[in-house]
This record gives C-alpha cells, sequence and structure tokens, in this order.
RNA sequence: UCCUCCUUAGCUCAGUUGGUUAGAGCAUCUGACUGUUAAUCAGGGGGUCGUUGGUUCAAGUCCAACAGGAGGAGCCA
C-alpha cells in the first residue's frame, strides 16, 4: 500500500495530466481552503494538492495544518495557476498524523538558524536543512565514487585506540569504569589494568596513521569515518564530534599529493552542482538573501553557485611557506598594521587572519601552501633538503580557511625516530608506525579533509552546526 | 578558554534621560472571501521582560554573578 507511493520530485519532473496517482507527505500550508502545498523530502519544491470546494468534509478540511502528514489519491493535471506546470487533484485524502497548529514550533515564515538548531529533531522538515543534507548525503557518495574509481581500497579505521602519540588534540576517553568509584593503583593513580581494554582508551582523533599501515601493503587507501576531538572550542567551524576524509598513497611525493588533492576537491564540488541543482540553486538564493543583509564591502562578489564554478575551472594557487611570508610581509596590509599579529619573521605560524588575507585578498581563489617550517607541524613530516621545511601542505578555502591539511610522510627510519626524540614521542608505543619504516620503507603521502568544512563550503552555510544533523560541541550533546 | 555584543509574546524584533496598564509584524484562534503561491480582509487571545541577587520611593531599563546564544581569537579538520 505504501510502498505505491510517487515521490513529488517525480510528479512534478514526469507527471502528465490524467494520471492517477498516490502522494503522501507533509502539509506546508494549506491556502485558500483549498490548495495544499505538499512536501515528501524529495524536492524543495511543494506539489500543489487540490481540494475541490464543497468535495470534502469540513472536518477533514480543518486538519489540514502545517505540519500534518497525509495521502492523497487523485489525478494530475496542468496546472490552471501560475508556479507550477502539473497539480494533483484529490479524490481522496486521509490524514496519516495530525499536527496542532498552536504547538507546532515551524510556521510558514522564516525562522533564523539558531532556533532551528534549538529544534534540530524538527529543522529537516525546512527547505534549507532538507537542501543541506540532500548535499551532504550526495557529497559522501561523491566521495566514494572518486576513490573507488580510481582503485583505492576503502578502510575503516578503528574508532578506538590506546594512541594518543600523535598530539592531534585533546581525546575523549573510553572506559567502563563506574565513575563513583575508579580503581586506583598504589600511588593512588588511576589502575587502568582494571579497564575494560587493560589500559587508557580513547576515541579517534584521526586514522592517518593506521592508514598508512594499510597503503604501504594496499596500495591506496582512505578513509571516511567520525573523528572526535575534545577540545573546548566554540567556533563556526569546530565540532567535536566530525567526519574526515584520510587518503594515504604508497608511491606518492608531495606534489602527487597536492594534485590528488586539489582534483578531489574539484570533482566532489563538480559532482554537487551536476546532481543538485535544485537544491543548489535553492541555497545560492538563501545565501544571496542573506548577504543583503550586511553591509556592502562584506557582501561577497560572486554568487555561490558562481564562486563554486570558479573554484573547478582555475587552478588552485600553490605557493611555498616562504613565500606567503614575503607576500604578507610586504603587503600594505602588513605596512599599515592592519594584522592583529605582524609578520615580521620566518618562522610564525600563520593566523587565521593571514590566511584569510592570502586567500580572499590576494590570491581570491584557493590556495595550496607546502613546505612550511619543520617546529610548527607534526612529527611524522617528511623532512626537507633544506633542513628547516617538511613537506607538508595545507589547502585554504575562501570564507572557511583550511580544508586540507596533509603532508608527504617521513619515510627513513633514522629520520624519523630522531624527530620522535625532539618532540618527546615514545617509539615504543608507536613500534607498529616505525615497523612500516623497518620493513620495505617507500615513500608515501597523504591528506585530510574535513567533511563538514567541505559541505560548509559547497552548501554556503556559515556556521558547521548547520551541515550536522546533530551537532556536538561544548555543552550540547543534545538529540 | 579569552575579548566584544545579545537574551522582551510561539517566531523576528521595538521599548526614549529609570516613572501609571510593556508594543509591532508574522504565527495561532474566530469570522468573511475563494484559483491561491509564506493567499487576502476584519476581530480576539497570548508576556514571571534568561536566572539569581543588589542599587532605588520606583527596574524591561542601572550594577554583579550565573546560564544560553552570536561575532572575533586560540586549538584544528
Amino acid at each position: 500500500m505504501f510502498n505505491k507511493r510517487t515521490e513529488v520530485a517525480k510528479v512534478l519532473n514526469d507527471g502528465q495530466p490524467g494520471e492517477e496517482m498516490i502522494v503522501m507527505g507533509w502539509v506546508r500550508t494549506f491556502r485558500n481552503n483549498q490548495f495544499i502545498a505538499l512536501n515528501d523530502g524529495s524536492t524543495n519544491i511543494n506539489l500543489q494538492v487540490v481540494a475541490p470546494l464543497g468535495k470534502f468534509e469540513d472536518a477533514l478540511l480543518r486538519r489540514l495544518n502545517t505540519g500534518t502528514a497525509i495521502r492523497a489519491t487523485g489525478k494530475v493535471v496542468a496546472s490552471p495557476g501560475k508556479g507550477q506546470r502539473v497539480e494533483l487533484v484529490a479524490d481522496q485524502i486521509d490524514i496519516l498524523g495530525d499536527s496542532d497548529a498552536e504547538k507546532y514550533p515551524l510556521q510558514p515564515k522564516k525562522h533564523s538558524l539558531e532556533f532551528l538548531r534549538e529544534i534540530a529533531h524538527l529543522r529537516f522538515r525546512t527547505n534549507t536543512f532538507a537542501s543541506v543534507f540532500r548535499v551532504r548525503s550526495i557529497v559522501a557518495y561523491a566521495i566514494h565514487k572518486f576513490f573507488v574509481d580510481k582503485g583505492f581500497v576503502y578502510l575503516h579505521a578503528p574508532i578506538i585506540t590506546a594512541s594518543d602519540a600523535e598530539g592531534a588534540g585533546e581525546t575523549f576517553h573510553v572506559t567502563n569504569f563506574d565513575l563513583a568509584n575508579v580503581p586506583k593503583d598504589e600511588h593512588g593513580k588511576v589502575d587502568f589494568k582494571e579497564d575494560f581494554f587493560g589500559r587508557s582508551a580513547n576515541l579517534t582523533v584521526s586514522g592517518q596513521l593506521e592508514a598508512e599501515l594499510a597503503a604501504t601493503a594496499l596500495g591506496n587507501v582512505y578513509t571516511f569515518g567520525p573523528t572526535f576531538r575534545a577540545e573546548n572550542s566554540n567556533t563556526a567551524r569546530h565540532l567535536a564530534e566530525f567526519w574526515m576524509i584520510e587518503p594515504e598513497m604508497a608511491f606518492y611525493d608531495l606534489e602527487d599529493n597536492m594534485d590528488l588533492a586539489e582534483a578531489f576537491i574539484k570533482y566532489i564540488i563538480r559532482y554537487a552542482l551536476t546532481h543538485c541543482p535544485d537544491d543548489m540553486a535553492f541555497l545560492a538564493n538563501r545565501l544571496a538573501e542573506e548577504e543583503k543583509q550586511k553591509p556592502q564591502q562584506e557582501r561577497s562578489e560572486m554568487g555561490l553557485v558562481e564562486k563554486l564554478q570558479f573554484v573547478i575551472d582555475n587552478n588552485f594557487e600553490r605557493i611555498t611557506y616562504t613565500e606567503a611570508i614575503d607576500i604578507l610581509k610586504n603587503s600594505n596590509h602588513n605596512k599599515k598594521k592592519k594584522f592583529q599579529y605582524p609578520v615580521n619573521e620566518w618562522g610564525i605560524d600563520l593566523q587565521s587572519e593571514h590566511e584569510r588575507y592570502l586567500v580572499e585578498k590576494h590570491f581570491k581563489k584557493p590556495v595550496i601552501l607546502y613546505n612550511y617550517p619543520k617546529e610548527i607541524k607534526a612529527f611524522y613530516m617528511r623532512q626537507n633538503e633544506d633542513g628547516r621545511t617538511v613537506a607538508a601542505m595545507d589547502i585554504l578555502a575562501p570564507g572557511i580557511g583550511e580544508i586540507v591539511g596533509g603532508s608527504q610522510r617521513e619515510e627513513r627510519l633514522d629520520q624519523l625516530q630522531s624527530r620522535m626524540k625532539e618532540m618527546g614521542i615514545s617509539e615504543e608505543e608507536l613500534f607498529w608506525y616505525l615497523d612500516i619504516r623497518r620493513f620495505g620503507t617507500v615513500p608515501h603521502a597523504g591528506f585530510g579533509l574535513g567533511f563538514e568544512r567541505m559541505v560548509q563550503f559547497i552548501t554556503g552555510m556559515t556556521n558547521i552546526r548547520d551541515v550536522i544533523p546533530f551537532p556536538r560541541y561544548p555543552k550540547n550533546v543534545e538529540f
């Protein structure tokens, strides 16, 4: 019975006058006592279901509130009204689920994103979030398609790990201790020998190290899974639980790595544009409306779809860290002391304002920065000949900041060991990581891409909490 | 975690130098109208002014702490 329904998107696209159909969905508005705007999540465009005057009981019509779930059976007709090609004239309307108009929080009007975040269980029913999550789904699919088509192996890195040696941020502990009664050893410290895993465990902050193990046997692999950081970050681009894609490729150097990352980003953007044209148009329009509220100089020059097309059509700018420092140091912005953190010497870590200047003011397109000072990067990155930089690369996107971070990995055992010693990282704990260099080591490289940041970039949503169904961040695990 | 700003009706917001009974639009309810596109028109209901404490004859308005939110920063993806 239920599987005989036709999706609204299909009715709107293919429905021919005279066809009998069953549609099901939720009432968005009920106008003029006869026009139901019906939405079933297949598209943001509503199907107009017509309840001819006098055909239905008043008691039924009064229940057609915003949010009510209905089934309508009827005939497709060419619409005499403006705004839609076809509509459905109902022979029968059944209420599947009532919605009390006085209590239902969503109204046929604009709501703020902040308000909708507080009712995240209902926000899927708005056009904006329906579009965002359809696009998110397509982007996830495009990611798998890109790698699988290239022969990459999809690797499931563990969610629970024991290694916290990587230093990629604060971890969430995993334990089954009774927290009111934690076992202690003779020194009064927590006795993890008593814990489930017999040692301290935590949620993964990255699948990279495990991906390297697989890459040095399978060739090219990628991970795509949830990642957890217990950082107290309160920003529009951080989450405590987010999804990350981490490809890792044997026999790749830094340049190969940059080529792949750039092709990858362009591929998934193109995929979203070609497979979600209606949603992208809706999101572009939404963003344009939002920008109208801003002062002129803060508005972006391009619309969302234009901006994405521009990214696809142009090469990313590739410059070394050293060149970036020169550009920043000699910029009028720096000379006029407009940076909160002035740029005067080689070796500083770039601040958000510096990255934004390079991407949004100077180059006005995505920028790949590479060959960073080794002091500001992780232990596993390959040391360059100059003795002071490592083969790292970050991709910076306009409006989002760092979207990709990657590097060629240090495959030489001696260099890796000396770097670990300098940074105080235990060789014992990471014996398995070093074993890869002991037996048949090869040059290899990889990168990490923040999935939500990518979805933000594609959908134009400015807050990362609005591109994941149920965002987790400090003081928030509702729903 | 730090800095700045915000919190008034279901939602979005006004509310003057502290001074009677706190307003508007939308939503909701009632009625009218009926080919409407967030329908339109008329009328009604709806508020512990984020919480706690303080100053004052008097606090939505001033002060403090706390909570939540926004923007920026740090950490990063």
